[in-house]
DNA sequence: GTGAAAGCGCTAACAC
DNA sequence: GTGTTAGCGCTTTCAC
């Protein structure tokens, strides 16, 4: 309680607090962190002093002095392109809202896991690499974070998580010491081409998927190719067209090309369009419509992740329901475990999807 | 570069990375803050050094020694029921899923403009109050926070807002010296109520509204009022009926009672119900249907809020669109800004809201 | 361009 | 139950 007898500029400490309420500063701090280690008239004295000083503990000399955060992290990609949006007309906003929905989700799963925890959650979306980058700054900020697949350069994460829990979502093992999680995205692509094939009787199967540096995409097209061999179908090599964003925009474009294509040459018209996932398969749905084609009567239309959306167009999208929110609230256990068991061995967790069928599929 | 010659256990420090590397740690802190400001062999050195050894600067030891965090928050409210959720069917879960919407966009909004600055965004739901609170870990963490309206008692707010920065959002202005931003709830409804009156010629309108506590639906009936009165119709004192969270499940609800109520009594049954949200008007439009009522020919729907539900369900819903991304963003310059000049007078926005005229209401 | 030294505000033993 | 005393790991003048 010596020192600091000057001029008061800066925001109250504890030692301000502790002056002005006759007490040490180590009371003041017991007050904050453990209220019940001090009697309650003291206890008073500290709050109403605090009170009236504006007192707020400094988030950072707590961290210092306790080397924990309270707080864990979320890095996700930069998915929008800020340009682009400025220009972007009501509809294409709208669909971009729609893009987000994925990180959105798992923002919010995370969010609630993490409160149970008593933790709070810090986002960044990466930017770039540097020692300057966003992903350090996290790091720096927490106690432990999950990444989605393709945020931070994988060299990055080789250094920060030898530091602290880090655990990947949705994407291949990258780094092997890690947690991860990841959905069984080819197995539900996989249930659901069986299902066209026996249930519906159909052949004629287009996979739409995306870029091949999208791990999602590429393991649901590895589905979709198991279930052609399983039926004795012919098995792809490839997707029948890749998307590059994964839009609804794209993927009215893919069914446009589609059947485009059928018309011009003498190819039969595909039964099924898969695609990669639910957003796509909504802009279909659209471009389908406009096009005088009947969904499901004309053709099969499906989807993958189960957002909102899928179960409000039509008809309704029979689609994959991949449970986002859980991986985001599984992040946050597997990173709670880590914290208390640094010694476990790594684990790696694959969630559960379920088909939903839906009358795109020809399904009631 | 003297003391901390003992073993290693803990993570790598300034000073590991200073010894290592051969120079002092403030060339190390200055690899990190400003790369320029050393000579690139220098931080070639440096940085080799840092990679070797798994370090990343402690986000708090740089927060008490700058004073500032990079960090800006949010505070809002808890919404969902833990409990109930777990009981919850499907359906439900996806009801839950769009009512988080809101926060979410306001998350988004934020994640983005503080990107653009910079800043990383902490969030996190408001719990209970007490010195030990979440809000008190926020606002100890950031440089400035954002709080959604009725999420931190006042009282706290009043004490931290004079250690830093605050804006409200959405709500009254319960303390005056703050920043906070509103959307035009009473400019919007009030012109979508004289919409439906000048331009479909209704008459009987019933607005839906919820608890008196939520200023939001307070301000929209209130708008409501203004309308019926411009037109010289009678002015209600309070809203037809009051839901309590204003999901789906409850704007079924009171679409329900508002035609049981006019059947059993001679009562006649309301040409147009606006509801006080888009949740609400979106369950009301479905229990209309399984009641056998057309929308529009019979009763027209009106919601508020703009969110993408609205343009999708069948028939499309007229409403009133919020700019809800935006006051997320607005937040961040607003707090920027400040963290710029704090002696800049509290700033007052209202974001302009648009009705979007759909098929619920009898246009296009 | 680089180093030395003084804190930043708090927690955590350890005494009393 | 409360006070004392060291740091926690970094940034930041100020010299050189």
């Amino acid at each position: 309680m010596k020192k600091r007898t000057v001029g008061r500029v800066s925001a109250p400490t504890v030692y301000d607090v502790a002056e002005r309420s006759g007490v040490s500063i180590a009371t003041v701090s017991r007050v904050y962190r453990n209220p019940d280690s001090v009697r309650a008239q003291t206890r008073e004295k500290v709050m109403e002093a605090a009170r009236e000083l504006g007192y707020v503990p400094s988030g950072s000399a707590r961290g210092l002095a306790s080397r924990t955060t309270g707080v864990l992290g979320l890095c996700f990609p930069d998915y929008a392109d800020p340009d682009a949006e400025t220009a972007a007309a009501a509809s294409d906003a709208d669909d971009d809202q729609a893009v987000m929905l994925y990180s959105d989700q798992i923002i919010r799963g995370m969010e609630r896991a993490a409160r149970r925890h008593g933790y709070a959650l810090l986002i960044a979306a990466s930017l770039d690499g540097g020692p300057e980058s966003l992903v350090a700054k996290v790091a720096g900020r927490v106690d432990g974070f999950a990444v989605l697949a393709r945020t931070v350069p994988t060299e990055d994460l080789e250094v920060i998580s030898r530091r602290l829990p880090v655990v990947m979502l949705a994407g291949p093992r990258e780094i092997d010491h890690l947690d991860h999680i990841v959905v069984a995205n080819t197995e539900g692509e996989r249930e659901l081409t069986r299902h066209l094939i026996e249930d519906h009787g159909l052949r004629r199967l287009a996979f739409i998927g995306s870029e091949e540096n999208s791990p999602d995409a590429e393991a649901r097209f590895r589905g979709f190719q198991e279930g052609c061999r399983d039926a004795g179908l012919p098995v792809p090599s490839r997707p029948e067209l890749r998307a590059g964003m994964m839009t609804q925009a794209e993927g009215a474009l893919a069914a446009g090309t589609l059947l485009d294509r059928s018309e011009g040459t003498g190819v039969e018209r595909p039964e099924a369009m898969l695609f990669a996932n639910d957003q796509m398969a909504v802009g279909a749905l659209q471009a389908l419509e406009r096009r005088g084609v009947r969904v499901p009567e004309d053709i099969a239309v499906t989807g993958f992740d189960g957002i909102p959306l899928s179960r409000i167009v039509r008809p309704p999208l029979t689609t994959v329901r991949q449970p986002i929110r859980q991986l985001g609230e599984q992040a946050v256990e597997l990173l709670v475990q880590r914290l208390a068991d640094p010694g476990r061995a790594p684990v790696s967790l694959e969630l559960p999807v379920s088909v939903t069928r839906r009358a795109s599929c020809g399904c009631g």
